[in-house]
DNA sequence: TCTGCCGGGAA
DNA sequence: TTCCCGGCAGA
């Protein structure tokens, strides 16, 4: 009769969903899609291992540099800087025996093991940890032996400790001119993969089945779809930060020995887990609710399929009321 | 555009 | 409580 604004009419959900997917959607979504085309582009045509030395050097060593004053203001601005770290290090030079885009989990996400600084991975640990109370799955590092192979182009030397390492990568590639010494403390981060050896030892492994919280973190805002939407603690935006501390996250099936370079892992696990599973897990997360608060459009086919809209007498009583159909569940 | 069905109102 | 329907959202 009236024409009532039913704002409220649609499930708290519905509403929920569309206040946060535009937050999520459009942050993690486009954010993880730029990361995933800077990973892709990058991967595909490597500056280090295509370029003459000479602008390999100037490339990295540009990249390394962002990267260093850019990770020397996470602490203000955090999770744009995640997202910014992310894409520069695929830059400055994976190398070829990974993808492309994967070492700047790499040198982002090898804060689980090395002593490398990497701020922002603790920080939406803890903010995932607060807004689903689920233990950090940070573990596994410690049945893993680790070692360390410079991604320096045709050098892939490998070296037991990070220290080592990076000295190797300091000294050796960094260092030849004593001006880049200042720079590259942070920068070979970049140029040394972790190798990791999963040794048998299941029950050791403390990290959880499959950690989803990776990306929900981030959404907080969106993840509030179980809890009241409450505004991030700090950040206005309540930027999604896409970039989790998920190197560690994903589960290899280690069967037997398994020497697994880790910018390969971390590859997958950013498309699989951090980066694009922040979407997706948000997607996800919201999929569960929706499913509980209203049902998942069956396959099966309804009263009204079945028997048509001239048969309605026919039709469920559900399926009359525009109901949820019961005799055709899913 | 069609369809399922939520949310709400009327009887 | 039963019945109906507006309107949203997904396919």
């Amino acid at each position: 009769m009236l024409p009532k604004t039913r704002l409220g009419k649609r499930s708290p959900f519905g509403a929920l969903v569309s206040s946060a997917c535009p937050a999520a959607g459009t942050h993690a979504g486009q954010e993880t899609g730029e990361t995933s085309i800077a990973m892709a582009t990058v991967g595909g045509e490597h500056p280090i291992s295509r370029r003459s030395p000479e602008e390999v050097d100037m490339d990295a060593l540009m990249a390394a540099m962002v990267l260093s004053s850019l990770s020397c203001t996470k602490s203000t601005n955090q999770w744009p800087n995640q997202i910014i770290t992310t894409a520069p290090p695929m830059d400055c030079g994976g190398g070829d025996l990974s993808d492309g885009g994967s070492s700047g989990y790499l040198s982002i996400g090898h804060s689980n093991g090395s002593p490398a600084p990497s701020p922002p991975i603790a920080d939406p640990a803890g903010l995932e940890q607060v807004l689903f109370d689920e233990p950090a799955p940070r573990k596994r590092r410690n049945s893993v032996k680790s070692a360390y192979r410079c991604l320096w182009p045709s050098c892939g030397k490998v070296l037991t400790s990070v220290v080592g390492i990076k000295r190797h990568i300091r000294t050796t590639h960094l260092c030849r001119g004593g001006e880049h010494e200042r720079c590259s403390r942070s920068e070979e981060d970049f140029y040394y993969t972790e190798i990791n050896q999963w040794d048998q030892q299941p029950q050791q492994q403390q990290s959880p089945p499959l950690p989803l919280h990776c990306s929900p973190a981030p959404a907080s805002p969106t993840s509030s779809s179980s809890s009241p939407p409450s505004p991030p603690p700090s950040s206005p935006q309540s930027p999604p930060s896409p970039v989790c501390s998920a190197l560690s996250r994903s589960a290899p099936s280690a069967s037997g020995s398994i020497w697994q370079v880790k910018s390969e892992h971390s590859y997958q696990v950013g498309r699989g887990l951090s980066s694009t599973s922040y979407s997706d897990e948000v997607h996800r997360s919201l999929t569960d609710l929706s499913v509980s608060l209203r049902r998942i459009r069956g396959e099966a086919k309804k009263c009204r399929k079945v028997y048509g809209i001239e048969h309605r007498d026919q039709w469920c009583t559900s399926c009359r009321w525009k109901k949820a159909c019961q005799r055709f569940l899913d």
